[in-house]
RNA sequence: UGGGAUGUGGCCAAGUGGUAAGGCACCAGACUUUGACUCUGGCAUUCGCAGGUUCGAACCCUGCCAUCCCAG
């Protein structure tokens, strides 16, 4: 009997391409595009419209399925409620493990279907010695997004495909080409989807109606070198934006939301050896008895880096064997070995 | 009011007769399914103002203005 399988489609080259290679492999295929938020852009062409072409195209039946509940409470509330602590979180990682591989899952499996397929660049692989399914990284490894799916669950990952994780970007495109696909040469996705303008601190400050006030750029002896514009638009590592002219480049070091003030200093001071990851899951293993060895990668576009890892329930001690930049609480931490994914959870904090 | 010092782009700052370094900031691109980082490019027809000397001045001369410090 052919699986059926719900397949993410947003419009772009990646989800139709993994679409129409479901469909050349025999998988029964619906298309279904969340709707996530309202749109205030009228340009006619939403994504939504694209999505269900492309899926015309394919011959697939297609949903549009309502999840701006969802959405809202669980990735754009928890952005604002996150930023407004002196976090700084990464809705894509929480959109996912909530609303594509939580609540679009679930619907998928309500509705009678056997799995959720995205255009994700990522591998999921059944290890018959451990009993466990493995997440592992895209072959290619420029587009891996592995990072963003450290939250994905055994139940979750056993109902989900991944049909470009063996292909490369190129390779993508030259199907997307082959099947005549018109999104074939569409630019990548980028910024934060709800933000299309990239003014997140806009963003939160209209959708909670609270503007984050002013306050002080200190520096480390105390010194006051500024005014800031409010705690939000700051984070770890950051440099640009300022407007404080000094004879070397300043970065931010540090967010104290109990005195509104903002920390700056040189680049030196942003180097922390060891941090605090919560809300860990292991997707690998069952538990970590032991400390074990694991390449850590404290933020998507970055080399993971040899760690030590000793997880105590859903929390992780992490000690680097260097030094890493900007380690940023809210972001996540994915620990590694080789190509597969140990596990992941949120940053909470660090020591130097 | 005397004495001294300084005035170069938003900030800091090289340059002391040969036709405006550099850093910070800022802007624009690139990169990127998060925020950042990073990279590339842009950014003073002009050196407080006005005269003068010179083939040629930010650099020399004169005057003025402004700021700072020290006097009383």
């Amino acid at each position: 009997m052919t699986e059926h399988v719900l397949t993410a489609m947003s419009g772009g080259v990646d989800s139709t391409v993994a679409a129409a290679l479901l469909v050349r492999e025999g998988y029964r295929v619906t298309g279904a595009t969340l709707d996530l938020f309202d749109k205030n852009a009228p340009h006619g062409q939403t994504d939504a419209a694209l999505a269900a072409r492309a899926a015309q195209s394919l011959g697939l039946p297609h949903l549009l399925i309502d999840a701006r509940a969802p959405f809202r409470q669980f990735v754009m509330d928890a952005f604002a409620r996150a930023y407004l602590a002196g976090d700084t979180p990464n809705p894509c990682v929480v959109c996912n493990a909530t609303v594509k591989f939580g609540f679009l899952l679930d619907e998928a499996l309500r509705l009678g279907m056997d799995k959720l397929a995205t255009g994700h660049y990522a591998q999921i692989e059944y290890d018959e010695m451990s009993g466990r399914y493995l997440l592992k990284k895209a072959a290619d490894d420029a587009k891996d997004q592995s990072y963003m799916l450290w939250s994905l669950s055994q139940q979750q990952l056993s109902h989900t495909l991944f049909p470009l994780g063996t292909l490369t970007k190129n390779d993508v495109r030259a199907l997307a080409e082959s099947f005549g696909l018109e999104n074939a040469q569409k630019k990548d996705s980028q910024d934060i989807c709800f933000v299309p303008d990239g003014d997140y601190a806009a963003f939160i400050e209209t959708l909670t109606g609270k503007v984050s006030q002013p306050g002080d750029f200190v520096a480390a002896d105390g010194t006051v070198l500024g005014r800031h514009k409010g705690l939000i638009r700051y984070t770890l590592g950051q440099r640009r934006g300022l407007g404080i002219s000094a004879d070397r480049p300043l970065y931010v070091t540090g967010k104290n939301p109990s005195d509104n003030t903002v920390r700056v200093g040189d680049e030196q001071e942003l180097y922390a050896t060891q941090m605090t990851v919560r809300d860990v899951n292991l997707i690998a293993v069952e538990t970590l008895e032991q400390p074990v060895r694991a390449d850590v990668k404290t933020r998507y576009s970055h080399t993971a880096s040899p760690a030590t890892v000793t997880v105590s329930g859903d929390i992780a001690h992490v000690e680097f064997d260097t030094p890493q930049r900007a380690v940023t609480s809210g972001q996540s931490a994915v620990f590694y070995q080789a190509d597969t994914v140990l596990g992941g959870g949120f940053i909470a904090d660090t020591q130097q």
